[in-house]
DNA sequence: CAAAAAATTGACTAAATTACTAGGGATTGG
DNA sequence: CCAATCCCTAGTAATTTAGTCAATTTTTTG
């Protein structure tokens, strides 16, 4: 299966965005630095996520982007599609040709396993993971730790 | 997450020894032709598999390899992280420190995700699987084309 | 209008991982 | 003995990922 930090990062992305959506767009240098991910990377998860229709550039001073439905009307599993490609585990892409152009042994096994995954990812919105405790704890936190660092830099570290 | 050819190629290569086991061991090379998976490639995971005390070799002139338990006392999470080393979806594997030493904003949803996976995968064994009609049928029909290529290459027979 | 902020695009690259090869023992049945 | 088979270690080619760099376009603010 394909599930890297490629994916993992649109979604957390997203719902970073999704967080700190109000009326004004969310900049991606922002999401960048709360999230600790590199910028050009995110630009161009977002550029895919744009062309799949989930999220709208606002470009200029005070742009960024936005959801372009809501949050509860956007599922993980779409999210991960859009950048990933795939949540599939044959090796064969669900097409039944792993061993030479017939299926193998265990096709059948991992068609159930992929369905399982996506059923379960399709199942969670990100505004099911906005109303959870935690993630609101995580995000109160990184909120704080971005005012700190927009003056001082990174410490030490 | 991590699931690859390697954990694919085990979960087969264990499938195919369970419908092949009778008294006699099997051996890896018959395996290998089977299931069009490279030998020493194959003889890797069987260390793995060996070492976790899911298989049992036996050396010398028709020996080969057997399985160490029944096949429905086998599900298929042990075997993937016996030679993949995990099933988790985490970036983290599980510990939480994803963002410099906190829990990143999607943790809680990974190790969800992984739950649902491994709980899937222990539920299905060896057994279960070689119960399935169409596992049977490809198991079939590996073996006849096995048989064609003993001498004359796929003949028109 | 000019400058700045931000998205948008495309090409390129370093690092990591995977899948696989090579080659040599160690055992054992016939 | 010898050939079949497991067993072990290193190395390597190909692929993929995660990321950089640089240039362009669009829009807003002053």
């Amino acid at each position: 299966m394909r599930l890297t930090t490629k994916g993992r990062y649109a979604v957390t992305a997203m719902l970073d965005l999704a967080y700190h959506s109000s009326k004004r767009p969310v900049a991606l240098t922002d999401i960048a630095k709360r999230q600790d991910i590199s910028l050009s990377y995110l630009e161009q998860l977002f550029a895919k996520l744009r062309r799949a229709g989930m999220v709208t550039g606002v470009r200029g001073p005070g742009g960024g982007y936005q959801l372009s439905r809501p949050a509860h009307e956007i599922n993980i599993a779409e999210i991960i599609t859009a950048v990933d490609e795939t949540l599939d585990s044959t090796r064969c892409g669900g097409k039944g040709n792993c061993q030479n152009d017939q299926p193998c042994l265990t096709h059948e096994l991992w068609m159930g396993l992929s369905e399982q995954i996506r059923a379960y990812l399709a199942g969670i919105s990100l505004g099911d993971l906005l109303s959870r405790h935690e993630i609101q704890q995580v995000a109160n936190r990184q909120d704080r730790e971005m005012q700190g660092v927009s003056i001082g830099e990174e410490s030490v570290n």
